[in-house]
Parts: structure tokens; C-alpha cells; sequence
DNA sequence: GATGAATGAGCGTTCATTCAT
DNA sequence: CATGAATGAACGCTCATTCAT
């Protein structure tokens, strides 16, 4: 395995330039300098200009994961669970503003469209977390009856959006609005 | 005067074309080979690229505009008012996927960012019916005290997320579940 | 015949676009625009592009050879014609700059190439008018024994560079400086 | 570092192509075509047309430079060192003649204009020692008491001339005919 | 393994010229 | 005759990818 600390300025730049500026803004040539790398080493790690888009996108859903996974008690009631996972999102989109800002630009190009199709059959990820949470919230009969990808509309939908704004500089997200706003969510998904 | 099918065609065609493959993804001349029209022809109704997208994005929004105004009526409550938009609005993406494609890319995208900002001081739009509605039920105080563009989240996340997932095929959307979403929405907007 | 007024128009827009802009910097809608016809007219009165560009040198050189002409007298002595020659020359060239800028344009380029070229077996023109002079100067034994072509640039190659210099306000010519200047290439000419 | 071979070769075709046929009968992909190279190797060496353009000048002018100053002595007769340097110009354009003509097309153009405006607060280069040459000579009233702008054209007008005439095989130019233009030149400018 | 110079297809745009009206 | 909308070849330039070193 090559020395991991290329591949991972690599991402780094590759995480900022699109972050910042979108997938074509973002030639290689520019990530490779902003790496310190020569260009053709991008093609060491990655085969090409998408394969490194999409292990990037993986590589933060999984740290996303991970902070969504951090504290989480299955013990939990469900409105509390579904509290702690859309505080933890929030909090992680607005201090990682170049992972959200990344991660939206993911998922509106076809690559997004691509990845949720593959995953209609999914694996474990952050998405399951919720999927288990709303299986359990339906046969509790504690959130609306409807199908599972609404759900997550209702729960995501206004969180991505409000996201955006506060990086945007629309509105200035504290801690008590981001209470508010996953209160209101809740609102929307319980019964 | 230029026959205006000829600017229809390359309107329809790069609506077509950038809400299936994105901005990049439709190249002036694939535009005009679509339209029927020669390369050159796009710059006469257009003066560039850029242009032509802001134009065909103004387009599309009057469209949408007139569909949300049909019916409206002030008198209702702020309730009868919000589900009579929202239903508006999903009835108008699900039967015109296309035109709902485009607004997306088009907001997820350096124009959306620079569109919404130079409408910070907007005239009337269809943004505004919802802010007007969005006031008038903050000083009833049948809606939540979050700052407008919160309410915003609140009200059009879900919906979109929704409406993508029904034109890629995750969901199906019937009338059933339109009233059912926006409900839900209402739910979470109301105090 | 058509009517000349277009055919004029035509000439002095382009004349004024080329000599400002130089021949790619007026396209031929453009000159249309600012003749006040439309673009497909001017292919009317010529051809294509190279031959308007052709027909206004030719036009140009004319009313060159028209001013020089006037007040010339043959009685003279070749060194009062040649300083009648270059002061009206001079004059011509700052009190029309738009004409001299075109001819300096179209003397720069393949076009003055080939007309040259073409008048290596020339008719009467301004030209020869200066080959009588210089002809009779070479038999009278008063001008210097050189082939005629450098007769020319001994007597031209000055008056244009000073000429263009005092059109691009690098120098201001006025009168005295003008039969300065014109006294120096005598000397430079004369035996 | 790359190899210079490549620039050179992108110089040398762009000098060949300009030469023969003006700015814009010289695409840059016919100068790479020319030079061997692909169309985007230019620009690895050259940010843009202009630039390259204005490079390949500066250049040349150096070289032009070099050739003005061997064996230039600020010792000699203002007399003799105006005869050195036009000599020295006129064998070195007749010997390269593409030189010669990229070096007019340059000045013939808004290129040239620009230069000659940015120069006017100059440093030290070819045209400064004529500066210093004629300054000298007002001061000595070796020369004529003109404007520096119009010596330099009592000096370069007709050099400029005779040398394009020769290039395009209007005279022939021997040592002989050399000497006598420019002594001729010289009569023109001394007092 | 790492490099970065080289590539060339592909982009957005311009403009001389044509031809239906 | 006059028009000007339409054309498409050609331009300057970018950038994902390759490959000799």
C-alpha cells in the first residue's frame, strides 16, 4: 500500500477545491498542486476523476457515521433518538461546512442519483440508523404512517435546507434554534 | 421579427438537456442540435450560455408563479392557504418533472446562490406569496416564531425531497399522499 | 444601378470601423448596423469582405490623388513640387485620420502586399505622380542616384511615420513643423 | 523543467506562420501543428495568444538589440555610430527577413501601440541608444532641432521602407545600396 | 513509486456569407 | 431590391488522462 499520507492530501484538496468552488472548478491539476502532489499520482489512488469523487463522498458519510453513531442509545425513546441524530447532524454540517458543502454538491449531480439507486438494496450506514428508527417509530405507532423514504424527507429536507442557509450566511444557526428546528421536525414526523 | 419557435426549441431543448445531465452536461452545440438549429442561432435569441440558463430559470419560476396563484385565495385561513400551495407546487413538479429537475440544478448550483442573494431586497415572486403567508401566520401566532427563512425549510425541504424521490422513481406520489405530506409539513410549521 | 447613398453608407461605416478597429475588429454585421442597412445589402454592392475592403482603398487613394493634384504645377521646380507633394500629403493624412489609418491598416497587411504586387506594371496614380517627379529629378542629376522604389521610401517612409506619431498624439505636427519635416527628406533626397 | 526544445520550436513556428501571414492567419493550432506539438502544449509555455505574442517580440527585440550594440563604440563621431546602428538594422532585417516582418506586423497592430505607450517612461533598449545618439547630436547641433519622435522618423521611416521592399523583392539591396540609404538617412537628419 | 509535460477532444463563442421572405 | 435570421466552420482555450523519465 502507498504512503497513506498522498492519498490523503489528495481527498483533502480534492475536499476543499469542490467544496468551494463544484466538481468542475475543481481541475485535477488544481488538486494535485493543492496536495503537493504531481498529477499523475492522483491516478496512483484513484483511477479517475469519479472513482475519487465517490471514495471521498464515502469517506465522509462514514465520518458523519461515526459522529452520528457517538452517544447513541438504542435504549432510548424514539423521539429522543430521532433528537440526538438531527442535533448530531446539524452540528456536524455546521462545523464541517466543506463536508456538507461537498456532500450536497454529491447529491445534486448525477452521482447522487447514482449512489441512492445502488443503495435501494443498501448495506449498513448512516441512512440504516434512521431506517431502524422509523421501522420502530411506525410499529410503535409513534410517527405518521408513510412510506419510508417520505420519512426521511420530512426529517431531512428542512435540515439540509436550513444547513445551507446558515453557511450561505442566511440565518445564523445557535443552539437554540437548532433545538427549534429538530423540534419541528419531530413535529412533523409524530403522530 | 424572429419566428419565436425557433427560440422555443432551443428553450425546450436545453431544459431538457440540463435538467437530464446537468449544466455541463448539455453542451451548446448538443442544445442546438436537439433545438434543430444551427450553433451559431443560440447566440442570436441568447447572448451566452449563462443567459440562457437565467433566462429559461425566470421562465420556468413565472410558470410555476401562475400554477400557485390559480385558485388562491386570501380569505382562507393561513392552514387552507399553506396546503393549497404545497399542493400546488408537488402537483406542478410531479406532472412536469423536467421543469422540476432544472430548478433544482439550478438552485444547487453557483446561479441559485447568486439568484437568491440579489432577491434579498425581491420584488413580488412566488417566494413571496409564502412570505406574506409565513407573516400573517407569525402575527396570528398560528405558526411557529422562527426566523422566515426557517419557516422556509420547514415548508419547501420536505416537499422537494419528496418530488425528487417521486420523479427518480422512489416513491410514487398519488393525491393520497400529497395531502398526507403536506399535512405532515403543516405540522411542522404549525405552533 | 442602386441607389449610390447605400453604397455609401456602406463604405463610410466600414471605413470608420476598420481604421478604429482594424479588419477583424469590423465584422460585417456590424458595419451594416452602422451604415443603416441590413447585413445581406452589403453583399449587393460587393461581393465579400476582401473586395470592400479593396473598392475603399481604391476610393481612398483617389481622393489622395485628387488633393494632391490640386494646385500641383508641372512648371515648378522638383524641389517645390516635391514639397507641395508632401505638405498635401501631410495635411490630407491629419486632417483625416480615419482615412489615413485605414490606408496605414491596409498598406499592413496581405492586402498591400498583392496591390503592390498588382502595380509593379502600374497605371496613373498618386504614385506616379511621384515617379514623374522623381524621374525628372534623376535626369536634372538633382536628386541622389538611387532606384526609384528607394526614392520612395527616402521621401514616404518618414511623412507616414510621423504622420501616424502625430495621430496617436505621440508628437503634435503643426505648420512649421510640417515644412520642417518636409525640408528634411528633401535633404535626405536631394543630391 | 521542460525541455526548452518545445518552446523553441512553438516560437519559431509562431515567428514562421505570423510573419508569413499576419496575426490571425496564424490559429494557434497551426502553430502547434507547425512546431510538432499538440494544440495545449502552447499553453504550458505561453498563458495565452497575446502572451506569446508579445514574448516572441521581446525577444526578437533583444536580439535585434544585440546585434545594434556589437561593435558599437560611444567613442566615435555621432555621425559614425548612426551609421553603425543603421547598418547594423538594415543587414540584420534583410538577413532575417521573418524577423523583420514579425517585428511590422507587431508594430502595425494595437500591440505595437500599446508597447510604444508603455514605453514612454522606458527603460534602456535598442530605441535608447538612438535617444541617446540624437541627444547627443541636438546638443553637439549635429542634427536637426526636431522632436526625438520625428528624428526617429527621419531615421526609421525610410530604413523600415527599404528593408520591407527588399524582403518583397521590390530592390535588391547590396552593400553598396546599404551604405547609400542610409548616408542618405544621415543628410536627412544633420543640420 | 512518483512525476509533470504532453496530449487532443471538446468546450463556448464569433462572424462571413446565404437565402427565404 | 433589401432584409436579417440562420448557418456552421473555425477560433482560442481547458483539462482528464497518459507515459517517458
Amino acid at each position: 500500500m502507498a504512503k497513506p499520507d498522498k492519498r490523503d492530501e489528495i481527498v483533502r484538496a480534492a475536499l476543499e477545491l469542490i467544496a468551494e468552488n463544484g466538481f468542475h472548478g475543481a481541475p485535477m491539476a488544481m488538486i494535485a498542486d493543492k496536495a503537493g502532489v504531481g498529477a499523475g499520482t492522483i491516478y496512483r489512488y484513484f483511477e479517475n476523476k469519479d472513482v475519487l469523487i465517490n471514495e471521498l463522498y464515502r469517506e465522509l458519510e462514514q465520518r458523519l457515521l461515526t459522529v452520528l453513531m457517538d452517544g447513541y442509545s438504542p435504549d432510548k425513546s424514539v423521539r429522543e433518538r430521532f433528537i440526538h441524530l438531527g442535533t448530531a447532524v446539524l452540528r456536524y454540517c455546521i462545523s464541517n461546512p466543506l463536508d456538507f458543502r461537498y456532500l450536497e454538491q454529491f447529491h445534486n449531480s448525477p452521482y447522487g442519483v447514482v449512489h441512492r439507486r445502488d443503495k435501494i438494496s443498501g448495506e449498513a450506514d448512516d441512512k440504516d440508523i434512521y431506517r431502524k428508527l422509523f421501522e420502530e417509530g411506525l410499529s410503535r405507532q409513534v410517527i405518521k404512517d408513510l412510506p419510508l423514504v417520505m420519512l426521511f424527507s420530512l426529517a431531512f429536507g428542512p435540515l439540509i435546507s436550513v444547513a445551507r442557509d446558515h453557511i450561505l450566511g442566511f440565518v445564523s444557526l445557535d443552539d437554540d434554534l437548532i433545538v427549534k428546528i429538530i423540534a419541528a421536525c419531530w413535529d412533523g414526523l409524530k403522530r
